[in-house]
Order: structure tokens, then sequence, then C-alpha cells
DNA sequence: CTCTCTTGACTTGTATGGTAGTATGCAAGA
DNA sequence: TCTTGCATACTACCATACAAGTCAAGAGAG
């Protein structure tokens, strides 16, 4: 197993607690597919390889079962959930609708200096056309937590998050299918459409943006079966 | 502290974990505020009074600080979390958000089974006006649910759970304010709208329902300022 | 009286040991 | 060949012990 950004030497320097650490590195892993969905995790293994006692990976574990990227099976074992085709689907249906409601408050009202900062998205994320799936997603995410703190609503950013990473592992799987240009174009058209006050066009661009993850999850199950439950 | 539903005896029958359980009794207490906003509990004194080991209690800390419905100082102490009205907006506006979207997909294609599940809710909500204000939450959760469940959403139902939370804990303390007989009503109208196809109709409606909070919260906190952040 | 510092009683964080439940492989028997 | 019983080696769950940070009360100096 390889985890990067942690070791048993940082974990004692480092003011941040060991379970919040442990949960972060852990969460990129799953979300990265460094740890794929089905595969067994136990609480002594991810102890010793950190050189930490087993009860602040087992609160690490329980905080990440509650968020659906592991099922914690009793005296059976711990295993990276597999990917739930009704739970994307849902995620997705929620981050739309919440999404949705967000854009239509910001074209409502639409402040200049947000659409500049949104501006400066888009040239960023045009500069990463041709790079790496994972610069992508990253710009990607910056751009969507723009929208939802610029509607001030930081609050429901962390949903959106947590939804986001039952769909981002699936993307990730997709990284060779989707068009990071043709997403980009979904996200002009976006701020167009908020700069220019066009409630009913930014909610459609933001619905059809989000949809794009329903052509992807067919081909994804279909090439890699054995991830999904 | 009066915690109901749980004694010690009972920890050692049950087949359900100590953690689920202390979970259930400590979240139902919150919400009811029989632990009341700002108050202070400590791993050790639950754990004595349940007749179990810091550790379990600790875990249900856990899911109850990641659900904002506990705040963990680390080396200062545990609070039952104090009211955020951000908070409770942003659950409010994501919960708008997503059952918005839900009731269109009802009303797009009313299915008569539904319907007829939905009219036998608003039978026993009405038997309910005048009667106790937690019997209408249990009657009004179990209405919102036969939304989610009618469209297929089951997943997406855990995170309108997750807002109600917040939302519940507001409309307790405000139960001497609103008139169940109008919720009653205003459910009936949702009902009628899915009922006749009228996707326009139902999100409105149900837009307009879930914004009652929106009169009662100010109200609340000039009441209770001790309860707020 | 006021301020500073120390002390000790808290708190949560982490480590470790013991227990009960589960999967698995093998051997004995049908 | 197939089934059954059992030993064994896991697992997560819970209890207990220790570590480290926080805070307030009180002693003592100014």
């Amino acid at each position: 197993m390889q985890l990067a950004g942690l070791d048993a030497a940082s974990l004692k320097t480092v003011r941040v607690s060991v379970v919040d650490q442990l949960y972060a590195t852990l969460r990129g892993a799953i979300i990265d597919n460094d740890l794929s969905p089905g595969a067994r995790i136990s609480e002594t293994e991810i102890a010793q390889h950190y050189g930490v006692s087993r009860q602040p990976v087992r609160e690490a574990f329980i905080k990440l079962a509650n968020e659906g990227l592991l099922e914690i099976r009793p005296q059976r074992g711990t295993f990276v959930a597999k990917i739930s085709r009704p739970a994307v689907m849902d995620a997705r249906f929620v981050r739309e609708a919440v999404e949705a409601d967000i854009v239509k408050l910001l074209a409502q009202a639409p402040e200049p200096t947000l659409i500049a900062d949104l501006r400066g998205h888009l040239v960023r994320q045009r500069e990463i056309i041709g790079g790496s799936a994972r610069d992508f997603m990253e710009a990607d995410e910056a751009f969507h937590h723009t929208l939802a703190a610029g509607a001030g609503k930081e609050n429901a950013w962390r949903v959106i998050v947590e939804m986001k990473a039952q769909m981002d592992r699936v993307r990730f799987l997709s990284s060779m299918h989707f068009s990071v240009a043709r997403l980009v174009d979904q996200h002009t058209q976006l701020v167009d459409a908020i700069a220019a006050g066009d409630a009913v066009g930014a909610e459609q661009a933001i619905r059809s943006h989000l949809r794009g993850i329903l052509q992807d999850l067919p081909i994804i199950e279909q090439e890699h079966p054995e991830y999904f439950r």
C-alpha cells in the first residue's frame, strides 16, 4: 500500500491530531483509487504502517465509514466501500439540486467582483487542458467552491464536498474519458449566464454540467465491475 | 440529565453495539433539547451514567460532532453545539433545494399508490392537531420520508435527515409558536399539486412550506439568546 | 490590594490488553 | 466426494491505563 504525505516521523511533530491526519490521508487515497473499492484494510495494519496505536486509526475509520467511503463489518473486517450506483446517483442528484439553487441566487444579483474571480478560475482551467486529471479536479473543486462561497453558503458547501467524494471516485476512474475542454466550456457558459443575470440559463447550465457523470457511470461500471457493489 | 430508553442493564443484553445505542440516545436528547445548546457533557460522566467505558462514549461523540450536534474542544471539554444561525439557514437551504427537486420528480409522474399513501399520512396528521409537538414532528418526518422514498431517493434522504437535525432543534423550541394545522394544510396543498401533475405548484408548495422556519428563527433567537452562538 | 506563578484537578488524546464473534483450512466421518 | 466438527488465526469491540493540554483557585511576592 502506498500512502503519500504522511510518515511515522512527521506524525509526532505536527500539531494536528493523529486522527485528522490519518483521516485526510486515507480519504485522499480512497478517492484517488490508491485504495481500490473492495480492498481490505485492517486497523492493525494501518496502525503499524504509521507507527501509531490502533485507536486513532479506528476513529479515522469511523469518520470515513460515516461518509460512506469505508464499510466496517463487525468482527469481520473493514473494507473500502464498493461504489454503489444508487449512492452515486443520489449524491449527484443532491449536488445538482443544491448547486442549481446556488447559481440561481448568484444570477439574481450578480456581483462584479465574484464574476471577475470566476473568470480568473476559467483562465487557469484553460491552462490545465491537456494536463493531469488530478490538477483539473482540484481546479474544478475550487471553482465550485467559489460559487457556493459567493452565495454565502459555506455550510452548504460541506454537503457538496461529501457528495463530491462519491462522485469523484467514479470521475477519477473515468479520467481517460471525459473531455476537460468540454467541462471548461460548460463552466464558461455558466459564468456568462450568471454575469448576464440569466437565472434560468445559469440553472440549466449547472444542471447540464452536473449530469455529465450520468454518461460516464455505465461505462465505468462496465469496465470495472469489480469496483461496484 | 434525563435520558430515557437506555439503562445499564439493557446495554449488555441487546445485540446492537453500545456506540450505536449511545449515539441514538444522545442524538434524541440533543434534538429534544433535553441536552441544551452550550451544555457541557464529558466522556467520563456519560460513561459512568451508563456503566460503560469511555471509549464507546467517545466514538458516539465523534459521530455527533461530525453531524454538527456536538463540539469537541481538545483538552477542554465537549459541549452541545450552540445553534448557529448560518448553519440552520444553510441546512434549510439545502433541504429546500433537494426536496424541491424531489417533488418535481413526483409531480412529473404521479403514482396513484404513492398519492394514496401520502393522503393516509395527511389523515393521521389531522388527528394529531392539538396533540404533542413531538408526535407531530414524527409524523412530519414520516411524511417527508415518504416523499423521498417515493422518488427513489433513499440515499438522498440521509442528507435531509442530517439537515433536519439542525432545524428540528429550533423547531422544538418553537413548538408553542407554529401552527400544526397550517403545516398540515401546506402538506395537503403539496399532495394535491403532485396528484394533479402540477410540478410548478408542487415545487412552490414545498419551498413555501420549508421557508416557515425563517419566521420562527429570529423569534427563537430573541427568546433564547443563550442557545445561540 | 494586585499581580504572578504554581499547583492540581479537570479535560480529551493515545496506547495497550482482553474478549467475543467470524472466516478458513484441515481432518475425521458419512 | 461431500459434509461436519474443530483448531486456529484473524477481526472489530470494549475496558483500562497513561500522556498531555487547559483552566481556575490559591499562595506568595510586590
